[in-house]
DNA sequence: GCCAACGTTGGC
DNA sequence: GCCAACGTTGGC
């Protein structure tokens, strides 16, 4: 999941323990909100001036309408919880880099928001977080 | 600040 | 239904 740290950094997640991730106006972001499940965890992604992931979070609620009065389609949100900072974040760079993640669906739809990773993606992502550049 | 990629809107 | 114009996101 993306943020704009700017906006919502996962420093303000960290201190609010949980959030109602919100906002998502895009269909297939939405989408895979729907599919997110309890307990799933999820990458949590600074998009802006320094691009990288920079921890973890775990889904503590699933999707339930979003009540923004405005727009009465139905978009939706869920809650993510806190769960931990990388120290070690991983630059968008890198994962450029790395050839096992070249089918990262952040980097071919760099503009989504909200996308699902393969397990063995995610694997590669804990394992380079860890490693010091 | 620029540009690519993508989404949305509106005229026809 | 097509397409041009415009808006937004996000990397660089």
């Amino acid at each position: 999941m993306k943020t704009e740290p700017e906006t919502y950094s996962i420093d303000d997640l960290e201190q609010e323990g949980e959030t109602n991730w919100n906002g998502v106006r895009n269909f297939q972001a939405r989408n895979f909100l729907k599919q997110c499940k309890l307990k799933d965890l999820v990458f949590i992604y600074h998009s802006g001036k320094n691009p990288q992931i920079v921890g973890l979070g775990e889904i503590s609620k699933e999707f339930f309408l979003d009540p923004d009065p405005k727009k009465n389609g139905d978009w939706v949100q869920v809650k993510v919880k806190f769960k931990e900072k990388f120290l070690n974040p991983v630059p968008l760079k890198v994962l450029k880099q790395e050839n096992r993640l070249k089918n990262l669906l952040l980097l071919k739809q760099s503009r989504l928001s909200v996308m699902p990773i393969k397990e063995n993606e995610a694997e590669v992502i804990f394992e380079l977080a860890k490693i010091k550049n």
